[in-house]
RNA sequence: GGCCCGGUAGCUCAGUUGAAUAGAGCAACUGCCUUCUAAGCAGUAGGUCAUUGGUUUGAAUCCAAUCCGGGUCACCA
């Protein structure tokens, strides 16, 4: 990952002047990221400032004297770039020529690719996504999908070829649960017949399993035996754990009452992922992954990677790396989670060659996943160091985590269904747009919905957890993605009585403080771009809009743009407006987010 | 217990390759809609940046220790 860099565009032409003036004025060789610069803060006179205190030992000048003569020292040499500057205790603020801006202005006002980078020829993996098909998709669900989503994009958006990819956890214990309830209470109940959703519906059976199973662990455990022993020995629990064994052994009959509950799931899921926006390039399913990777443990065998204990087991010491030893292959001969991974790995490798394969995956699996990269290490995969988990922290309550065995889980059709009809309630409420018919007010409560549920997911950095409060959650005002909406549906509001005319090309008129602000900000974007998908961090984007919206509303508040003093002033404004529409609606793209023309 | 992550305003979050008086939103309070959308703008109030010590010209940011919270260390996935 690179280091962060504050958000700013022109600095990276500004920075190589500054190391070519220390090297001329002082015989000083430095890097640019020796270098700090900041924008200037909006008390004192300029647009960005270098801090000058770390020069002042090497250099044994004073920081008033080195400012001076940096400052005048770039000033002769880049008349074009620099017009003025200032010294502060150790800050050298400098003043970029209205020239540069307002060239910006110019090329980047209605230049749709503003921001976007040539194709690199670099492939990326991205898997995000890893529901299991026995419950719908909850909040949690929908973080990661939102992020992996995010993070495509981004890298798209920066050169990368990118695949997203999603991996199915269709088999194991818990999915046969939901079959066995199926099979012992539903009387023959589909989706269809009872019109319930396919993953909610096959969700009821797996929850219905777990009532059930109790019932049966009372008369167990009054009997004196332990609860972990009655769980176990309940009947229903006994034939999902025959039924595990029959789908292992290629039993027709429940092979397939498991593809027909799984089709239900994903008839499902899909409907969720098309609401939501969500897409991939490929499904891997773990019923087809769960026996790779065991060519690996004979590898890492010979390679003496790995080692055999008396009982047949496998393992690797990862000790010496401050982890643990890991099994990476049970006594009878079976695989673990890890390994199936090893072979995931691989086989993405494979397919699609890729320079860096991304696991969008919640922070509690950290320690797995750095044993996974270890390993493909310690075994010289090519593609070991492309490995990187975008570790992401669960989405917890106010009460703490969700919990499906307490009922506080948040449903991603219920959550987005409830945000639906608050836009519904507060659009009709504002009454602005009395004019759309049916089914365009239908795609504008979903952009509203979707916009600020995916807004609140992602503007949180991913890597920290976060918490969702029901009540307040639920906002559209401030920093959320509808007040972003809204700036933009106003900015077209504007653009649709006049856009930037060819007079345009000619207006270089002074910028007042806030055109300037504006402007400065703007430049920033694709620097911003470029950090968030260094970063994998999407959440860049989501403070950087918002500062985006923000700062045009109070420049919208003060300054009239149709009925501006001069057509210059007009002409300009208009560049800023259409460039703040552009930029918003790009850097909402890159978040799945959408805005609307009018709200 | 070992390892990992976090602790910033009442709440939710920015800010952490060290830099000028620590920033937003929500909630509270005050103003502002015959003028490009008030889902807005402007303002007031709210902080021992968990604690203690250290490094430094300078620390919310780096180091150490401590306290608190979470995760993980399964022949589960």
């Amino acid at each position: 990952m690179q280091p962060k860099q504050p958000r700013m565009g022109i600095v990276k032409q500004v920075k190589p002047l500054i190391v070519k003036a220390l090297s001329d004025l002082y015989s000083y060789e430095t890097t640019e990221n020796e270098l700090t610069i900041n924008i200037t803060k909006p008390e004192f006179e300029g647009d960005y400032t270098l801090v000058l205190f770390s020069f002042v030992k090497q250099l044994k000048k004073s920081p008033e004297a080195l400012g001076k003569e940096i400052g005048e020292y770039l000033i002769a040499n880049n008349a074009e770039l620099f017009t003025a500057f200032n010294v502060i205790k150790g800050f050298l603020n400098l003043t970029i020529a209205d020239a540069y801006w307002q060239n910006f202005l110019l090329s980047a006002h209605a230049d749709p690719n503003h921001g976007r980078k040539q194709a690199s020829g670099k492939s990326v993996v991205v898997e995000y996504s890893s529901p299991n098909t026995n419950k719908p998709l909850h909040l949690g669900h929908l973080r990661n999908n939102f992020l992996g989503w995010s993070v495509a994009q981004l890298l798209k958006e920066t050169g990368f070829d990118v695949v997203k990819t999603a991996i199915l956890n269709d088999r194991g214990i818990h999915i046969c649960k939901s079959m066995v309830a199926w099979q012992k209470f539903a009387n023959g109940a589909t989706p269809d017949s009872t019109g319930i959703k396919g993953d909610h519906f096959v969700g009821d059976y797996y929850v219905l399993f777990g009532v059930e199973q109790k019932k049966e662990m009372e008369p167990l455990m009054a009997g004196g035996m332990s609860k972990e022993d009655a769980e176990k020995n309940a009947p229903l629990m006994q034939a999902a754990q025959k039924m595990l064994l029959d789908w292992e052994n290629g039993d027709p009959e429940v092979r397939n009452l498991w593809e027909k509950m799984n089709g239900w799931v994903y008839e499902g899921f899909n409907e969720t992922y098309a609401k939501i926006g969500s897409d991939f390039d490929k499904n891997y399913f773990e019923s087809e992954t769960y026996l790779l990777g065991k060519e690996f443990v004979e590898e890492g065998l010979q390679k003496g990677v790995f080692y055999k204990k008396e009982d047949g087991s496998v393992w690797i010491d990862l000790t010496a790396d401050g982890l643990d030893e890991k099994l990476v292959l049970r006594k009878d001969g079976t695989s673990v989670y890890i390994t199936q991974d090893l072979g995931l790995a691989d086989e993405k490798f494979k397919e699609f060659h890729y320079d860096q394969s991304i696991y969008v995956i919640a922070d509690e699996q950290n320690y797995h996943m750095k044993v996974l990269k270890l390993i493909l290490q310690k075994l010289n995969k090519p593609y070991a160091d492309g490995i990187y988990h975008l570790s992401y922290g669960l989405v917890e309550l106010p009460t703490g985590r969700m919990k499906t065995r307490e009922g506080t889980v948040v449903d991603a059709d219920d959550i987005i269904e409830e945000l639906k009809k608050v836009a519904r309630e507060k659009t009709e409420e504002l009454g602005k747009v009395k004019d759309f018919n049916p089914g365009e007010l239908n795609e504008l409560y979903d952009t509203i919905a979707l916009g600020a549920l995916k807004f609140f997911l992602l503007r949180v950095d991913p890597k920290k957890k976060m918490v969702f409060n029901p009540e307040d959650s639920i906002d559209f005002h401030g920093f959320t993605g509808p007040f972003i909406q809204y700036t933009h549906a106003r900015i077209k509001s504007i653009l649709r009585k006049e856009i930037p005319g060819p007079a345009a090309a000619k207006a270089s008129v002074d910028l007042l403080p806030k055109e300037k602000e504006l402007v400065v900000l703007l430049e920033q974007y694709p620097s911003v771009v470029e950090q968030a998908a260094n970063e994998h961090n999407p959440s860049a984007i989501g403070l950087y809009v918002y500062d985006v919206a923000k700062t045009f509303s109070s420049f919208l508040n003060d300054h009239s743009v149709l009925h501006a003093d001069s057509e210059e002033k007009k002409q300009v404004r208009l560049q800023i407006s259409m460039l703040a529409g552009n930029v918003i609606s790009a850097g909402m793209a890159l978040l799945g987010i959408r805005v609307p023309e009018r709200m």
